[in-house]
DNA sequence: CCTACATCCTCTAGCGGCTAGAGGTGCAAG
DNA sequence: CTTGCACCTCTAGCCGCTAGAGGATGTAGG
């Protein structure tokens, strides 16, 4: 077969190199067969594997969580039961996270619209970073 | 004058305890005076810098950043005009971070209605994880 | 065949921002 | 005086990589 080195691999994945070696250090990936001179060997299926990987460490999912996915997605027959919770707990974080950050977002642009350009004791920035009680958002 | 213990500190400025230490340890807090016994020995002004920390942190700011908006309380003659730049800065992270989770969490609503919560061969979750050309959203 | 050069290998250490634990001391109440 | 909590220092660990040292391998051109 065609021999697909570390580069190809991370190249075709998205997933940089070292980190190609490092989720095979954690047992993520299935470690490869390796050439004569002891270079990685991939094979198409663990391309995939990783841009599954990539994929999913962009919604922001954990390594433990993909894990898991992955558990699942190689054996085809379980219920996918599993994957609904993960990614359901997921969005739930997601949803918090975009609140907070809404909330962040207000309370950001009131401190740069109080700022008069002056000079720092009439700056509101700081103001309001050293008085939370004058925070107008409730959030954090 | 009465001494404030650490505990006192973290307490009356959300900050724990060893994380106190480890402001005054990467030298974001002066290193208090010391009670006979060696224990720390803190300031009302400390607790108040902790609770500025403490509220910049919980707006994301970095501590390098944090440590910028320190020195700039701390000489109030000075412009805020960088106090000014850093909160922009953040404001327009944190604006794109809430995009980013906006189509996050569209991928992830339609994984999870697509999911049959039948066996993992169905299941939209792992399909889309899989195939990234199967995202409806444009992000990451 | 030889050389140059990119790519590969392993290994260790570092990043940010804490957090946990070991092993010991200080201090206030009963 | 003893109990027991809060404090002390120090080191190591967390996550998910990333960087760098120091060396081996593979490939293209001469």
């Amino acid at each position: 077969m065609k021999k697909i080195t570390i580069g190809e691999a991370a190249r075709q994945s998205g997933v940089k190199v070292p980190t190609v070696r490092y989720y095979e250090s954690i047992g993520l990936l299935a470690a490869p067969s390796r050439s004569e001179g002891n270079q990685r060997s991939f094979e198409p299926a663990d391309i995939n594997r990783l841009a599954f990987i990539r994929h999913a460490r962009e919604l922001g999912f954990e390594i433990e969580a993909i894990r898991t996915l992955l558990t699942l997605q190689d054996d085809p027959h379980q219920s996918c039961a599993s994957a609904d919770a993960i990614a359901k707990a997921r969005l739930v974080e997601v949803e918090q996270r975009i609140r907070s950050l809404m909330a962040l977002k207000a309370e950001l642009e009131t401190m740069v619209e109080g700022c008069g350009h002056g000079r720092v004791d009439q700056c509101r920035v700081i103001e309001v970073l050293a008085d939370h009680g004058q925070c107008t958002h409730p959030h954090h």
